[in-house]
DNA sequence: CTTCATTTATGACTACAATCAGTTTATAGA
DNA sequence: TCTATAAACTGATTGTAGTCATAAATGAAG
């Protein structure tokens, strides 16, 4: 997403208003980390590798709270103050999973072919991913479209800012080295071509096409935009 | 896992064939629709007139299900003879509202100016329509990209068959008229357009954006495909 | 009219996500 | 060390979406 404005309109701390908490990460950098700290990223890390285990074992759906709290060993309520939904845990489950593969997609771009097969092998990488499980695939990708619960959900800039500029990159590179602004330009193709790739999989993941189907449409849908800033 | 000793952790329903209903919609042509037609269509209009009431006046979590049956003078359960979930519905009432708006998004689009200032008095026109209450697009643009329940949810063919048709009819009008095949090239095109509404839309509806900022987002994200269509 | 089969309706019931008042644990200060 | 305050944890409880066995309504056929 663009640029992260600065506004800093939230006020967060003080103000007697603690409705949102999820046990915030308190390590601030070098400094002892302290029992508490630790225990919370323990427990935290107990969660996240019980219910990744319980997902992909028994599916989204057929995983209770409950099973989740008890296979990683803490209170059913103590689950919530660290994701705000099950939908959000799926979210905090599996963004390190997605935000590896995005890497591992960029990082193998062969550069040497045209910037819409360096695209395509982008958006197959990530493709493969999702369609290794496609029910929590369907779900994961509605979260990070719009997500449940009310109030901050688990952070996904990160990830986000690796596909976009990732992108942004692809596109810089492949194109002749002139235009000055090229790198708002740049980014805003990046988005252009996500919210293409993004939408196909969405049909893609929801049984609306075949795999070629995908391939075949994302190819024509990008070329409009390559082509396009490229003539 | 622990608790009772016995396993019995696969049985689930899984059975083979899954039970898909909702009262179809029986009326073929012409011919006497029957008193059990009739019926399923009264009742069909109350749960709709009561649900979009009742959403509207207090939002779509704030209303339970049985006051939407009880509104409709129905059983909770045969509200599930006509909508597959909760969200479901919400799509059932607002479906026609949407499909209402992106006619009139079309029918009343100025022709004569250009192609980009077209597209964004059409995805103007449609989000005036979803930020009149921005809960309840939420719910409503996420159910529409990810049916939250598995079978066959709403049918929204006819929404999306306007809004592509009617995106690749402005960009034909106002291509010059000499591509042979532009028939499948403007569907496309209109297919790239409208996934960049839709992303920018659910950054909006998102609270990820100002009013200004998505209207300014969107018509760069667009002049990019509508130059390079043209150019 | 009287079966009979099929479609539609019902509401008591179930399962489960999420909450919250109360409890425990950690840390800072004395 | 002990005490006070805040942060984190807990599980019994609650509200509700969705189910399912049963019943009612409809239409067809005799």
């Amino acid at each position: 997403m663009g640029g992260s404005s600065s506004v800093t309109e939230g006020i967060r701390i003080v103000a007697g208003q603690r409705k949102d908490q999820v046990v915030g990460d308190a390590v601030t950098s070098g400094s002892a980390p302290g029992r508490r700290e630790r225990n919370k990223q323990e427990k935290l890390a107990r969660i996240v590798a019980a219910a990744r285990r319980l997902f992909r074992e028994r599916g989204f759906a057929e995983t209770t709270t409950q099973q989740i709290a008890e296979a990683a060993d803490i209170g059913t309520g103590t689950l919530f103050l660290y994701a705000r939904s099950k939908e959000d845990l799926l979210v905090l489950v599996f963004r390190d999973e997605m935000l590896e593969t995005a890497r591992a997609a960029f990082s193998t771009v062969d550069r040497t072919v045209p910037l819409l097969d360096q695209l395509m092998q982008v958006f197959t990488t990530m493709l493969d991913y999702h369609e290794e499980d496609p029910a929590i695939a369907r779900i994961l990708l509605r979260e990070v479209a719009i997500p449940n619960a009310a109030g901050a959900p688990t952070d996904i800039s990160e990830l986000l800012a690796v596909i976009f500029s990732g992108l942004a990159d692809l596109v810089t590179s492949a194109l002749p080295s002139e235009a000055p602004n090229s790198d708002g330009a740049a980014l805003l193709a990046a988005e252009n071509l996500f919210a293409n790739y993004y939408l196909a999989l969405l049909a893609r993941i929801g049984g609306r096409m075949t795999r070629k189907q995908f391939l075949d449409r994302l190819r024509r849908l990008i070329a409009i935009t390559v082509d396009g800033a490229a003539g």
